[in-house]
DNA sequence: GTCTATAGTAGGATAGAC
DNA sequence: GTCTATCCTACTATAGAC
C-alpha cells in the first residue's frame, strides 16, 4: 500500500474518529506510519487530504446504499433495508458529522464532498419512493421529497441522539419510529394501521 | 455584568458557533473582554467554563421549548408549535452540535448537560403525544416514544441536511416532511389524507 | 518519494502582581 | 477578582538531506 494510500485511510478513520478541527496532521501521520514528507509531497496539507479521505468515504458509502436501494422488492422495501444497514450508531456518520463541523462547513473545498454525498443520497431514496407511487405500492399523496429528506434526517439525527446518550438503542428507536410512519405510507395501510382494528 | 457571566455568555455564543474543540481559552477571553485570571478564578479550566455554558444552552432552550408544547390546542398542534419555533438551521443546534464533538462525548462532565437536554425534551414530546393518544385526538396505535423520538431526531437531522448544503431550507424540507406524517397520526386522518379523494 | 530537523504560531494552564 | 507575564506543549508547515 503506497504512502498516499495509506494517509488518505489513515485520514479518513481520524476523521470520522475526532472530526476536522480534532484531528491533526501529526495524528494522521502517526496512524499511517509516514513521516511529514510523505504527506506534503502528495497533498497540500490537512486540507487537501481530508478533501481525499472524504471523497473516498462518499464513494464507500454510496456503494452501500445502492446495493440496498437497488435490491429486488417493493420500495418500502428497498427503503427499509437502507434503514437496516449495518451503522455504528456511536461513532456517528462519517459524513454527517463532519458537517458540524465548523472548519468543513466554511471551506467550500471541504464541504463539497460531503454535500454531494447527501444530494444523491437524498435524490435516490427520493426516486425509490417516487416510483413506489408511480406502480401504486405507494398512496398517490405521498411526497417523494419530502419523505426522502425525512428519512435522510431520522438517520443523522438518530446519531445524534445515540452520541450524546452513549446508547445506539436511542438510534434504533428514532429509526423505528421513521418505519412505522412509512409502513403508513402505503396504499393498502388501513387494514394493518395500528390502532384500526384490522382483520384477525 | 460580571466577568463570569460573560465568560460563561461568550463561551456559549463560541461553542454555537466552532463547537467544543475549536474553541479555546483566549477566543472566550477576547470576546467576554477579560482576562486569563477571571477565567481561571472561577473556572477550573476550558472544561469547566463549557459545562456551565451547556447547563445555561439547555435552561434557555428547555424554557423556549415548553412554551410551545404547554400552548393551548391539540397535541399535534403544540407538536407543531415545536417544530415551528425559530430556528437558525446555518448555525446547527446549540447542543446537538456539541454532541457530534468527540471531547464532549468523552468527558461525561461535558456531555451530561446535552443528555439532560434531550432526556427531557424526548421525555416531553413523549407527554404531549400520549395526552393526544389519551383523548381520543390521536390514534390509540400511535406510539409516543417513537414519534417522540422520530420528532427530534428529525429536527437534529434537519440541522445536519441545512448546514451541510448551506441552505435553510433543507431543515424545513425535513420539517414538513416530520408535520405531513404527524398529521396521520390523528384518529380521522383518512378524511384529509393525501392521495384519499376528500370530501371537496 | 520519503525522511528528519526546524520554525512560527496558537492552545491551555500557571504565577504572581495589583 | 482581575490583570499581565510566562511556560510548555501541540499544531501546521517548510527546508533540505537521502
Amino acid at each position: 500500500m503506497s504512502k498516499k494510500e495509506a494517509l488518505t485511510r489513515a485520514a479518513a478513520e481520524l476523521l470520522w474518529e475526532r472530526g476536522y478541527t480534532g484531528t491533526s496532521p501529526a495524528m494522521i501521520l502517526e496512524r499511517a506510519q509516514a513521516g511529514q514528507g510523505s504527506m506534503y509531497h502528495h497533498f497540500s496539507g490537512k486540507a487537501e487530504l481530508a478533501v481525499a479521505a472524504m471523497t473516498r468515504m462518499g464513494d464507500e458509502l454510496r456503494t452501500g446504499v445502492e446495493k440496498a436501494l437497488t435490491a429486488e422488492g417493493p420500495a418500502l422495501a428497498r427503503v427499509a433495508a437502507y434503514l437496516d444497514l449495518e451503522r455504528a450508531p456511536l461513532a456517528g456518520c462519517r459524513m454527517g458529522r463532519l458537517a458540524q463541523d465548523h472548519d468543513v462547513v466554511a471551506d467550500p473545498e471541504l464541504r463539497a464532498p460531503a454535500a454531494d454525498f447527501f444530494t444523491w443520497l437524498t435524490a435516490r431514496l427520493s426516486a425509490v419512493l417516487a416510483d413506489g407511487v408511480r406502480t401504486g405500492e405507494l398512496r398517490p399523496g405521498v411526497d417523494p421529497d419530502a419523505m426522502a429528506s425525512l428519512i435522510t434526517a431520522t438517520v443523522q439525527g438518530g446519531y445524534v441522539l445515540a452520541r450524546v446518550h452513549q446508547d445506539p438503542a436511542e438510534f434504533h428507536r428514532a429509526i423505528d419510529g421513521a418505519k412505522q410512519v412509512l409502513a403508513q405510507l402505503t396504499a393498502d395501510a388501513d387494514e394493518d394501521r395500528p390502532g384500526h382494528p384490522g382483520h384477525r
